[in-house]
DNA sequence: TCCAGCGCAAGGTGCGTACATTTCATTCCA
DNA sequence: TGGAATGAAATGTACGCACCTTGCGCTGGA
């Protein structure tokens, strides 16, 4: 019998496939997987592939199919010479994700000015995360700063209901989802960004040093765990220093990067694109080929 | 021996794989196949899984192993009795590609007002081109429309020794691709690009039929045949007519698209990302969700 | 006690086979 | 001439085997 404390030993069971039901047995096996994952099991040590073969009747390679996109997602590790274990946790992604990461590459110091971490009720944050219009919400404005220099104007809100420990972080040093983790036990797996330009209010301006009326991306983004809107942010990007690139051919198709740019010293465009080219990285466009 | 007008043919015939050489066999025919694919071959059929294997000297299932990821990434259609073909060599990808391809989706216009259509030098161009500063460039300045409504203006340079013919060809209605084919058999394949967020200046911002210092995107690429660049590339789109969206997911990755926003009534920004945040397509991030 | 060496387990690579399923072109008959 | 039947070709599925490399625990000697 299993331990008292767990739901039931069978949530954790393999069920065996059905063979010649139509759908391949790599399949159900790896849909069998998975839910025993998400059950909870494998928390301390995954079944190696001969194992499961054996534990599921099918031979090694119907596993090694059946595990493949599981070991790419990142669900699971798989090393040669090492047992497998179920990791669980995985990184945000996105644009926003990918600059920091690329500012945090080039060794760049991050820290953040908090300028409001507070409960408020928002309309359209509301609307956009799927809750009431007089939902409370716990709204973080922040300016991002790389080695002191300003970089982005983030702004988001969270339902208060969920996310209510986060009033009491410091989010100066750490970033949201690691907050989010650590107080609430949320990780934000999945979502949809939107990317727009826009021209900075005076007021953003002066918030993020540059000049009124200068450009910058706006990047929407609605963060979700477990299929559930936990998170809608704002954030305005210095187009000075953020720029997306991209190389293209037909065996890779389309592959994207977000870039932090360097901070250089860049005159203003005259006047049309034909009148200055020179002063948009002409050059990195030649070393972004493949 | 083959046609003069193709280059070599050893460029797509296939590099047998060392055995033993540190990297395993069915890496080294991945990376022969992709780059046979992105030199052009397989432009009218595909080997067989068989045929390949033979072709290579290994095992289907290698092959199999090896072509995996192309068909994941969409390079290479694969379907049960089908034979297999080589997707996205004749259509160019790309940020600039894809806004147009969901213009023309939505059923609108499409047509061009063409500036300039002329020979000329440019040391920023020809630099980006890889060519000596004097090198004659043929010149293409157009303001795209869509539904007769300004929604880009594009300019594109091109190495005037292989692309001459261009002067004749008329690209109030047709691609600049499709004449680069037909009149020079240049396809463009791979390439690079950058987007950068920009203020129009008030000469571009009359073309485009916008406000003085209005916010637009500003698309470089440079588009490679053959390994070698042959066009450099401009393009300054209007922001309230154009947003990138992505939705991500741990199974599925960062997923971009490109879309042409429906030319809305859209008040400017007030004052701040919090003043006004509702007529940023808030619900539709939510309709983009997986 | 320490650690070098051994051996086992696990995954990675590669091959061969067999059969199922689907598509497409050809053939043959009405 | 039209349509059904056929067969070839291609990919999908599933299994088996063999060997290699790697990680790690165990063991025995110094």
């Amino acid at each position: 019998m299993s331990t008292p404390a767990s739901p039931s030993r069978r949530d954790q069971d393999a069920v065996l496939p059905e063979r010649g039901s139509g759908t391949p047995v790599w399949a159900q096996v790896q849909a069998d997987v998975r839910r025993r994952l998400d059950a909870g099991a494998f928390a301390d040590g995954v079944p190696g592939e001969n194992a499961l073969a054996e534990e599921y009747g099918v031979s090694r390679q119907t596993v090694r199919q059946a595990l493949r996109p599981l070991r790419e997602a990142g669900a699971l590790t798989a090393e040669r010479g090492r047992t497998s274990r179920a990791v669980g946790i995985t990184q945000p992604m996105g644009a926003l994700y990918s600059l920091f990461a690329s500012v945090r590459a080039t060794g760049m110091t991050q820290r953040s000015r908090v300028l409001a971490l507070d409960v408020v009720t928002d309309p359209t944050a509301s609307a956009a995360l799927g809750l009431p219009t007089d939902a409370e919400l716990v709204h973080l404005r922040r300016v991002r700063l790389a080695d002191d220099v300003p970089l982005a104007l983030d702004e988001a809100w969270l339902p208060a209901e969920r996310t209510r420990a986060l009033l009491q972080a410091d989010f100066t040093e750490t970033a949201l989802y690691d907050e989010l983790a650590r107080h609430c036990g949320i990780h934000v797996r999945g979502g949809a960004e939107h990317l727009h330009a826009v021209v900075l209010t005076p007021a953003e301006a002066a918030l993020l040093g540059v000049a009124p009326g200068s450009a910058a991306f706006l990047v929407e983004r609605l963060g979700c765990s477990e299929g559930t809107p936990v998170e809608h942010r704002r954030s305005l990007v210095r187009a000075d220093r953020f720029s997306v690139s991209a190389h293209f051919a037909p065996s890779s198709g389309y592959q994207f990067q977000f870039d932090a740019d360097p901070l250089a010293d860049r005159p203003d465009r005259p006047d049309g694109p034909a009148a200055d080219p020179a002063h948009h990285h002409a050059p990195t466009l030649r070393e972004a080929l493949p």
